[in-house]
DNA sequence: CACTATCGGATAGTAGCACTATCCACTATC
DNA sequence: GATAGTGGATAGTGCTACTATCCGATAGTG
């Protein structure tokens, strides 16, 4: 095809598509002539990865062009491929490395990783984001976030542990990227909205249990509450107003 | 105290200080004389929100306005409040209305919410995201995602259970909008962070079942897999790098 | 008191990002 | 053979988030 039907059936403007390619995005298309070229299927897949990346996942282009690129080089380990995907996926800080709080707070991310018996090199990008909401909990007084550790990382465990072995079992390190960088990115995205979602919910839904009232302040070990139901509308005593 | 004494501690430029003070992030500290203020500590922790927001949340400018504007307003319902710092971190979805498989899309993400039961306002701004992973996954051929919803929703609905009612129970509204806000911006940060480290970790010792060898392909049921243990360093049988 | 540093406030400038527009010589197609 | 579209190059745009500079006034110091 055609870069204008590129276009169409993608909905990235021709100048854009241009752009993406000068960038190393997209792979240039087969050479007919002097100035004709050729796309495959396989350029509008590109395409929608890249917009998929860019518009959910929330990447800059130069993080899409890192997680893309591993999709052409070779081969790489499964190790290089998670690293780069969650490269691309978190959020730079910018930490001073000499600074005495960050160091802490870098410290204390690597000791509590370690305490959960969890395999992760010392180096992960994930380690950096952890430091810097630790610190960021710690500047503002917030001790209630990490009280709240376990529980976040049973969830992203129970995630993980579906998430991950999917991929793995992948045998085409080309498509075993690309589940990667789909899962990571899309999953975050994902996640995020539905937690957004319940969080909503349960705000709707919530009412102090009697016999333990409302708490004054918000202590490291707050009341537990009482939710609505976790699953099923048949228990909800509240019609839902969706839809 | 004066306006280097603001940057100091909170590590601000004061350049930096004064954009956000044109900017209605920072209120004005009291004007002493014509070319003197005083800010108080309050400031100071307000900075140090804009800057856990901005960095660590990774909100906009204009979006950490909204946020921080509803901390100054003299008071305004938990609604609003939740729904405040949802559209603050929500990624923007530039999705036409009328495109039909936006349309579907979002259609899909609201009957998912009604079949959990969940109580959401139709115009959840985490709906908008929702349905734009629908449609990138659709896009993408990516079944195997949406075939794990309820992964998802489980998890977020776990979280919520302990992230919400602590910040309900905060009687002053200003106290209970700036928990809401560090809880949703820091808490998905944390949770993202975590998640990630979940993932490496089980990248790093997951191994396929000998009674059921790695699937070639990535089906919507793929094979659950060996972790290693959930918690606990002792039962660890590969010692962390990490430290 | 003089002198220097700093202040609040205003205005202007900058760097980076992600496109977007225009131009060109050429070519496919009606 | 007119017209629209193509690949490639270059330049320009709009936005965001700061930074820099200047000003007259004032605080603190000796």
């Amino acid at each position: 095809m055609r870069i204008a039907e590129l276009s169409d059936r993608s909905g990235v403007p021709i100048p854009t598509i241009k752009y993406y390619l000068r960038e190393g995005l997209l792979p240039p298309g087969e050479l007919i002539g002097r100035n004709q070229a050729r796309y495959q299927e396989r350029h509008l897949h590109r395409l929608r990865l890249i917009r998929a990346l860019r518009e959910v996942g929330g990447l800059s282009v130069a993080a899409t062009r890192e997680v893309v690129s591993v999709l052409d080089s070779p081969a790489s380990g499964r190790h290089e491929q998670v690293g780069m995907a969650h490269r691309a996926v978190v959020r730079r800080v910018a930490a001073d490395p000499d600074d005495p709080q960050w160091r802490d707070a870098r410290r204390r991310a690597e000791a509590w990783v370690r305490e959960l018996g969890w395999r992760v090199e010392p180096d992960a990008p994930a380690l950096d984001q952890l430091a810097g909401v630790f610190l960021a909990a710690a500047r503002l007084g917030d001790e209630w976030l990490l009280a709240q550790l376990p529980r976040y990382a049973e969830a992203g465990l129970r995630l993980a542990e579906v998430e991950v072995p999917p991929t793995l079992a992948l045998a085409d390190p080309a498509e075993s990227m690309a589940a990667v960088a789909v899962g990571t990115v899309l999953g975050e995205a994902l996640l995020a909205a539905v937690r957004l979602l319940a969080h909503e919910h349960v705000s709707a839904t919530w009412r102090p249990t009697p016999e333990r009232p409302a708490a004054p302040d918000r202590s490291a070990t707050p009341p537990a509450g009482e939710c609505a139901p976790r699953n099923g509308a048949d228990a909800d005593p509240h019609p839902p107003p969706v839809g």
